[in-house]
RNA sequence: GGUGCUAUCGUCUAGCGGUUAGGACAAAAGAUUCUCAAUCUUUAAACCGGGGUUCGAUUCCCCGUAGCACUACCA
């Protein structure tokens, strides 16, 4: 029984965005420390050089940090937006642990687990099209360019000739993966190849060695990733066993995938561009090759919302419950109830998890974030002449409608500006041809109105529609148009009196004299 | 091709031998209303196929099928 305590990392790489299914697993790692009160570690595993991409580490840590995925150990982003390193067991990026990782490749090397390789990429290429499923391993090593079969290698090495070190899979093993979701996963090491794990080019490990020291070194404990890592799995058993660290191997978790909405396989940044949705946190200026992609955050998305929604794309409470606050994740999170098959992804109830979580916020909150589009449309000066308390008013009485505080302005824009046109397809519906002479005494009803309550208003405009005949549904239809411009919005008296009376007055007004033909022209 | 993983409504999933197979998103219908939404109610919707094991399989085992992943001097 392994006591030490829990120890987990999320190990991206830095060569993009930082993509949802990464995230998820970056989720599941931090639910799995907290609720254990271990350690959630970050390190980048920058093991190819060749494929860094700048700004994609400030980039990871920031999404992290805006998700509230908290880092105790290795890089974090402080709340300066400054990356700092904290831990006894650093440097966190492979890059830097260059010496590190070359002691550990020697005694492999010193214990024949391990041998020098020179093929070149060409003779390798070669080989691969001479026989079919090439596969460097037991069965092909001894024709090949290495220290196995080259007398002179030492020499050759000396030398400074480029190299690449591999490690010696004995063949005929049955190598057993305990993975705490899927069970025992046996697999015979017939199949795997003498993997590359050092190579001279960059003075770098690859990901599988620097991996399986790292994980070591730091105490990791748990190995949660996602289900590509499975085949691979095996060979990183192999490694602890080699390197004799089989007491402290941590435990494997593989997750399921997340796959595209529609059809089949992996979920890719093409699905998002394709279908209309972010596939990643943050929105992100690839300086490498000059592509933006959009992010959560900038889409109007609710960390929180994206959280949620994440947590149950792949698991599940033993309960019903379909809304859960961090800390109820952390409690109830655990990787038994992880399901095993891939997760195809549905946007829509990432939607559907932002509005519910837009309407747990105050109208006041969300009168702050809906400040700058407000500013945008209408101006600094007419927001302030406005007054928080009447934005935050009429938030209240749109925000059960919409999924994001982007959405409001388009639900919301006739409280602030009088409307310009009217919607040609309201009118058609709504507008009749009694409608201006309507409307003309109704203005007189309304100008002769001293109390503009909503109470008041209806005690006064119902009984006169009855009174004089006409239907109400006419008439109070064509004063919503002359008031919004269109057949939407909350009921009547919330508009009116927001807009009070000399406004509505003015829009009455401006109405019939634009409105005074229009029945007639569309046919109505 | 090889190896591995997986398989319940359209989607995310509950179920851990005996259930009217449950919930949520999406869909549809109704209610409500001055409109559009929202909301509420309701409806429709699934155990991949075939063998076993068992008194009894969605559940356990095997085979098939399908999907996915991996198969680099990438992670």
């Amino acid at each position: 029984m392994d006591t030490r305590k829990v120890r987990v990392r999320f190990a991206p790489s830095p060569t993009g965005a930082l993509h949802i299914g990464g995230v998820r697993t970056a989720l599941y790692n931090y639910l799995f420390a907290r609720q254990h009160d271990g350690d959630m570690l970050l390190r980048i595993e920058d093991t190819d050089s060749t494929r860094f991409v700048p700004g994609a580490e400030e980039y990871i840590l920031e999404s992290l940090r805006w998700l509230g995925i908290e880092i105790d150990e290795g890089l974090r982003m402080n709340a300066e937006g400054k990356i700092e390193s904290v831990g006894e067991h650093g440097p966190y990026r492979q890059s830097e642990r260059r010496d590190i990782y070359w002691k550990y490749v020697q005694q492999l090397l010193d214990e024949h687990k391990a041998y020098l390789a020179f093929d070149t990429p060409e003779q390798l290429e070669a080989k691969r099209k001479e026989i079919p499923n090439f596969q460097y391993d037991a069965t092909t090593r001894n024709m090949m360019d290495n220290s196995l079969t080259c007398p002179q290698a030492k020499e050759r090495f000396l030398n400074g000739e480029p190299f690449v070190v591999r490690f010696l899979v004995e063949p005929d093993e049955d190598i057993v993966v305990h993975d705490l979701i899927r069970g025992d996963v046996t697999i015979n090491s017939n199949i795997l190849d003498d993997k590359v794990l050092y190579k001279s080019s960059d003075k770098l490990p690859t990901y599988h060695l620097a991996n399986i020291v790292d994980d070591h070194l730091m105490g990791i404990t748990h190995v949660i990733r996602g289900e590509e890592w499975l085949p691979s799995a095996p060979l990183h058993v192999l490694l602890y066993k080699a390197f004799g660290w089989e007491d402290t191997m941590p435990q494997f978790a593989h997750l399921p995938l997340l796959l595209k909405p529609d059809g089949n396989g992996k979920l890719s940044k093409r699905d998002g561009d394709r279908l209309g949705f972010p596939v990643f946190p943050l929105e992100f200026h690839n300086q490498k090759d000059g592509t933006v992609s959009s992010g959560y955050r900038e889409s109007g998305y609710y960390p929180e919302a994206v959280i949620n929604f994440l947590a149950l794309l792949g698991w599940h409470a033993s309960g019903d419950q379909e809304m859960f606050s961090m800390d109820e994740l952390i409690s109830q999170f655990s990787l038994e109830r992880v399901s095993k098959s891939g997760a195809k992804f549905d946007y829509e109830k990432g939607k559907w998890f932002n509005h519910q979580y837009l309407q747990l916020r105050s109208n006041e909150q969300l009168a702050e974030e809906f400040r700058p589009i407000l500013v945008e449309k209408i101006g600094e000066r007419a927001v302030k002449n406005i007054g928080k308390e009447k934005v935050a008013h009429i938030i209240g009485l749109m925000k059960e409608r919409v999924s994001f505080v982007s959405e409001l302005w388009e639900q919301c824009n006739f409280f602030f500006v009088a409307p310009e046109e009217y919607d040609e397809k309201s009118l058609k519906k709504r507008w009749k041809e009694d409608s201006p002479q309507h409307m003309k005494e109704l203005l007189a009803v309304l100008k002769a109105q001293k109390d503009w309550s909503a109470e008041a208003l209806d005690a006064t405009v119902l009984p006169w529609i009855e009174e004089k005949g006409y239907g109400l549904g006419i008439v109070m239809n064509a004063f919503r148009i002359c008031l919004v411009g269109a057949a939407r919005g909350p009921h009547i008296w919330a508009i009116t009196d927001v807009l009070g009376k000399d406004e509505v007055i003015r829009r009455v007004e401006v109405a019939i004299k634009r409105l005074q033909n229009t029945a007639a022209n569309l046919g109505c």
